[in-house]
DNA sequence: ATTATCTATAGATCTATAGATAATGC
DNA sequence: ATTATCTATAGATCTATAGATAATGC
């Protein structure tokens, strides 16, 4: 009986409701405030209580689909803005040094990220699996040398957490600069010589005001 | 009017109270489950709900006090441990070796070390102020080349904890062999010469089972 | 006599839902 | 007519304390 029809007023009312829920959700944990009471949540998102039981079984829930759109969301951009690089190990650092970047362009996501600490790395979406294939990639590909791959990814995560840590206790700390100087060291741990790292490292990055304009 | 009486047994009886809180505390930390009703975590600790407030003003009190308790037991081990190590790059990297070891031999302590994410580096007692010092000394020596201590100590807690977020999530890695590869790494990236990096991480460990008899 | 602990519970807070209202579809 | 949202609240849960009991000191 194929009942396709084109999503309506009422699956676009129903899709602001949600979206504000995870909107709320968001900026709580950006707080690191999750122990709120759901009425809390409501309020912040301008909805009535009753309405959250119609997207989400708990506050537990509505938390974790937070996280996960947060980080599927930068994600996906850093695959849109890399995707035509051919040398993996550059594609690799590209990545690094923007998502080092954004802990002060996007200080809200940033955090949603730190709260994550390193679970992080067992997450089926967001960053990791694009980390893991990245760091994959350029192993086959000859460019890193790296005979533990999960040691690898997971020393990778730690350093975007230590570098995204740093950038909020010290605010006069310049994000580029740390971000492009735990990029040359990651990428010296995975094999690359000094200075082929360096090269790589002060490579230009695209530009990520144009993109936000685009998609954010 | 100096009132020095030696402890007797009403001051060790609230004592044992006191220490069954942490230890409970301790434990729960070790599960992840900081969200639990005081009364769970009197009846863990096996005293009545009235006492929790004899000694504490909140859970999160609790739990601070538990986390920090822990986490200096280990560090004044390491200290001990460590303490007649002329070489600061040595000492440095034993530390990080044993205490990579931890996350296999005590694996509640390790729980509770990962537990703190990277909010352990802004810890005024515990593991970081430990290896600052460490890495102070060693660059003042000249045997480390960091140029940003900050940067160094952060990369460090990072290095810690995905290490013991790996050993926990693959149960039958090598925790030594793992341990030292990283803490290579780690001295690599502070400027040591990959074969004296080599060298460092295979010299011997102090025997641990002895230390737990005297002190754990 | 003093101090810590225990038991029992008042009052605060939170979750989850029932039933009413509002928005959209047909 | 249908579906989402809203308001109001019953019932569950939790915190923090009052008052009783038990342990120790003198």
């Amino acid at each position: 009986m194929g009942e396709r029809t084109a999503p309506g007023r009422v699956d676009r009312r129903r899709a602001r409701t949600r979206t504000a829920l995870v909107d709320a959700a968001q900026r709580l944990l950006a707080e690191g405030r999750t122990d709120v009471p759901i009425l809390e949540i409501t309020e912040l998102a301008d909805i009535g209580v009753g309405s959250f039981y119609n997207h989400f079984d708990s506050k537990e829930e509505l938390f974790r689909v937070a996280v996960e759109e947060a980080l599927e969301w930068w994600g996906s951009l850093m695959d849109r803005l890399t995707a035509d690089i051919d040398d993996p190990a550059v594609a690799f650092a590209q990545s690094f040094r923007m998502t080092g970047r954004l802990h002060r362009r996007h200080p809200e996501l940033s955090r949603v990220l730190l709260g994550q600490g390193l679970e992080l790395t067992r997450s089926e979406s967001g960053l990791a699996p694009r980390a893991f294939q990245d760091i994959r990639t350029a192993v086959d590909a000859g460019r890193f040398e790296v005979e533990d791959l999960d040691l690898a990814l997971v020393m990778t995560a730690a350093a975007v957490l230590a570098l995204g840590s740093l950038l909020h206790a010290q605010p006069d700390r310049d994000d580029a600069q740390s971000a492009d100087l735990v990029a040359r060291s990651l990428l010296r741990q995975f094999g690359l010589p000094a200075d082929e790292a360096a090269r790589i490292c002060s490579l230009d990055l695209p530009d990520l005001d144009l993109v936000d304009t685009l998609v954010g």
